[in-house]
DNA sequence: TCTGGGGTCCTAGGACCC
DNA sequence: TCTGGGGTCCTAGGACCC
């Protein structure tokens, strides 16, 4: 939409840290350029080719995404936001089918400037199918009549269908199930039997029986966590606690943002499982907080307590984590006759650095354990500007 | 000599999603 | 030399309860 000059050519997006390809465009993927290839291995085709490549910028996605479900909004009576790029719509009472959605559609192109495609169905699992048939179909299919359905399945994939990974593949396949087709001609207790309670709720979806419910509630959250691999290797233990600092500082900052507090505090490390000549070792360990916080002095105390315990000298480390877990409303902390609280003054402290971060930039203040030279930190080589949230990169029209 | 039945909660691990 | 990050749900097994 900002690059317009980028229609029509091939182009890819890469993950965090730059490491794999996450989005292509359908001249990228003529080229031979898979889902998850490692950037260093398709390097040369990039440059054979001349594939533009952009590192993620998933401020800037988020951004348009919400534009995106917002207009969807007005069409549905319930909308389920499922992910940056999907949403689940509620369509009761609508008769038109043929007409409305199309309206929907353009009214979202017209809107957002993002081409989108809607399939419609009984179930979640057959509207996803529907949509993706709808890409071939000028961006919309309704299936609403089971001779509709019958014709959709019958030659769709079993690999694309949702819920499908690679283990349910691998025994498909023994069984020669190559379509959804064939495989919901399956009996229901086979569904059971191989695939648990997940594997009957596909069957009847599959058979146009909703089992997966529209929900617009907003769903309370399990867990929070922040990941990051590294950009080298990290052999220290205090170059370790560094990142893990800024891991728990951002965790702090999500958890906030969402006025959560949490009663469990998870540390991971890992190596890199790629590399079979290098001695892997992924510990982890869950921290119990006596009194459930989200404050960063507290989780980055804990986060790189745990880090030190659980490092190994010797060992070549990749990424690290924490996830909070335990998870209540902030207003709702439970106190312990037997341990001192601060009276919240650390919890004020996070909220100022909160206020003068929003106003001057993530990173303007933060802990001192952070460290300063940050040999870990992130590669983004090829970003796109904040097109929409960075006042500097907001483009100009003549 | 012979030792029940029905639960809950927690954690680790596996499968899947985008 | 270089291989992402953030989630959900389910099951099994252990520890505990009465």
């Amino acid at each position: 939409m900002f690059k317009p000059e980028l229609n029509g050519q091939p182009v890819v997006v890469l993950s965090n840290n730059d490491g794999c390809v996450i989005a292509r465009s359908e001249e990228a993927k003529a080229f031979g350029i898979k889902m998850g290839d490692p950037e260093f291995l398709v390097r040369d085709l990039i440059k054979t080719y001349d594939i533009k490549v952009f590192s993620s910028n998933y401020v800037l996605y988020g951004d348009m995404s919400g534009r995106v479900m917002s207009n969807l909004a007005r069409w549905f009576p319930k909308l389920d936001v499922y992910s940056i790029d999907e949403a689940f719509g509620l369509l009761d009472g609508v008769t038109n089918l043929d007409t409305y959605i199309p309206k929907v559609r353009e009214s979202v192109v017209l809107n957002t400037g993002i081409p989108v495609s809607i399939g419609v169905a009984p179930s979640k699992t057959l509207a996803k199918l529907a949509n993706k048939l709808a890409k071939k179909n000028g961006g919309t299919l309704v299936l609403d009549t089971d001779d509709k359905i019958s014709k959709a399945v019958k030659d769709y994939p079993v690999e694309d269908l949702w819920g499908v990974g690679r283990q349910y593949l691998k025994k498909f396949k023994e069984l020669n199930i190559e379509t959804v087709g064939q495989l919901r001609e399956m009996p229901e207790m086979w569904f059971k039997q191989h695939m648990t309670i997940m594997g009957q709720r596909m069957w009847n979806e599959l058979w146009g029986r909703s089992a997966i419910n529209i929900d617009d509630a907003p769903v309370t959250r399990k867990g929070v966590s922040v990941s990051r691999s590294f950009r080298n290797y990290i052999e220290d233990a205090d170059v370790l606690s560094e990142a893990l600092t800024m891991y728990a500082s951002r965790l702090g900052e999500k958890l906030r943002k969402e006025k959560l507090c949490c009663l469990y505090l998870q540390v991971f490390l890992y190596t890199n499982v790629h590399r079979e000549d290098h001695p892997q070792h992924y510990p982890s360990q869950t921290h119990k907080l006596v009194i459930a916080s989200n404050n960063t002095h507290d989780l980055v105390k804990i986060a790189t307590k745990v880090s030190r315990m659980l490092f190994k000298p010797g060992i070549k480390y990749r990424k690290a984590g924490v996830i909070a877990t335990g998870l209540i409303p902030e207003n709702e902390l439970q106190y312990n006759i037997f341990d001192e609280h601060d009276g919240g003054e650390k919890d004020g402290i996070s909220k100022a650095i909160d206020t003068i971060n929003l106003a001057y930039g993530r990173g303007t203040i933060r802990m001192a354990s952070e460290g300063y030279e940050k040999s870990w930190k992130l590669r983004h080589e090829y970003l796109s500007k904040g097109y929409t949230t960075r006042w500097n990169d907001i483009i100009k029209v003549k």
